[in-house]
DNA sequence: AAATATTCCAACCGCCCACTC
DNA sequence: TGAGTGGGCGGTTGGAATATT
């Protein structure tokens, strides 16, 4: 069934919006609200403007307490923490940054910090892991401008396949991230100890949740049978012995050892503790990671050239996992696991855990 | 100084979900 | 129960701003 417009979209403006047009609106919503109806809001106001375009522009533009624009690296270890933890759940992201929009965070995401995080490929002349010994010989497909490590493998695909390795491995037991021998030779110091910091986050000592990877470590069930959404269903916390606080009832700060987890009316106002005791060694666990990434960010990583290390060290992971770099190994990757999601082209962790069979065909071909 | 390339971000699009009737 | 609807979300785009050649 298709559904009807939302308006009328011959007679609605479109485009960048006026000060005038901010005015009535800011004015408007100020003195009376939304009137829980976005839709017939820019009628009673005299607007030429679709319903959700005034929804988006309040959101994001007029609302009091917007900031704009200079990130800071807290910020930017919690966007990656959590795009990590969670993928691009961007409302999420921005519920833990007291004025920050999705938007905001998503534009952010997609123009630097994910440069900063996996490595500036297209500036890079560093081809050399995908030589021409490495490569399928008879693989005469041109490297496009966007990609030239492997045909086939766009930048986007190897952002969700180093990402998807983090999370895949972490709930693995005999996967990559939690089998050194399958670690390769060389790889970054500071990957190792990402790897590690969730690691140890992950078994969490004392036997209490990481509050950031947790949701995604279900004990012994199988990944295939974990879903994101559960992440954020207050029953599934309280399965898995957390309780779920309201931040707007009782104004509960991250300071207290808790992890904030959104702002709304449903789980996403609330925060996520460990039943009894909020301050454990898990915590600490997740800002050791916290301070790696901090000093990754910060091109503090003395001795390597940080651009593109990331990225090439996933694919050379590759490599040395299965012995070879074979473009059959990598292909995979934009076709299968795009067609999952070919309706929107997302990706998130929910994609990931339910693709699972795809990696663990890839891990199975593995010699054990 | 002009042309071209790249970056950035506001806004749009379309899908999904929850709710109502 | 299922169709209709609005809200919300994530992905994408267009064009302005900036950088580079």
């Amino acid at each position: 069934m298709g559904r009807a417009p939302c308006c009328d979209k011959a007679n609605v403006k479109k485009g960048p919006w006026s000060p005038e047009e901010d005015v009535k609106l800011k004015a408007y919503i100020e003195q009376y609200g939304t009137g829980g109806n976005w839709i017939a809001l820019p009628q009673k106001i005299g607007l030429k403007r679709c319903g959700k375009s005034c929804r988006l522009r309040w959101l994001n533009y007029l609302r009091p307490n917007i900031k704009h624009g200079g990130f800071s690296e807290e910020e930017d270890n919690i966007i990656c923490s959590l795009y990590i933890s969670i993928g691009s759940r961007w409302s999420i992201i921005a519920a833990q940054l007291p004025g920050r929009t999705d938007n905001d965070i998503k534009n952010y995401w997609n123009t630097k910090l994910k440069k900063k995080l996996l490595g500036r490929r297209k500036q890079s002349n560093n081809i050399h892991r995908f030589s021409s010994s490495d490569q399928d010989p008879n693989d005469h497909q041109p490297a496009s401008d966007d990609n030239h490590f492997s045909p086939g493998l766009s930048n986007a695909a190897l952002e969700r396949l180093q990402l998807h390795m983090q999370l895949q491995g972490l709930q693995n037991p005999f996967s990559f991230y939690n089998n050194p021998a399958l670690w390769p030779k060389n790889i970054h110091p500071l990957q190792e100890k990402m790897i590690q910091s969730m690691q140890a986050a992950a078994s969490g000592s004392n036997g209490n949740p990481n509050l950031l990877m947790q949701p995604l470590l279900p004990n012994p069930q199988p990944a295939n049978e974990q879903s994101v959404d559960d992440l954020y269903d207050p029953k599934s916390f309280k399965a898995k012995g957390l309780e779920v606080l309201d931040n707007s009832l009782d104004g509960i700060s991250p300071s207290d050892g808790s992890v904030p987890f959104g702002t709304g009316d449903n789980l996403m106002d609330s925060t996520i503790v460990p039943k009894g005791n909020g301050n454990n060694g898990d915590v600490q666990a997740v800002s050791n990671f916290q301070g790696e990434l901090d000093e990754f960010l910060n091109n503090k990583t003395a001795g390597y050239p940080q651009e593109e290390q990331m990225a090439d060290q996933v694919l050379y992971c590759f490599k040395d996992m299965n012995g070879s770099t074979s473009k059959d190994s990598l292909i995979w990757w934009p076709t299968e696991f795009d067609a999952k999601s070919a309706s929107s082209s997302s990706w998130d962790s929910t994609s990931v855990l339910q693709s699972n069979g795809v990696f663990q065909d890839y891990e199975l071909g593995y010699p054990m």
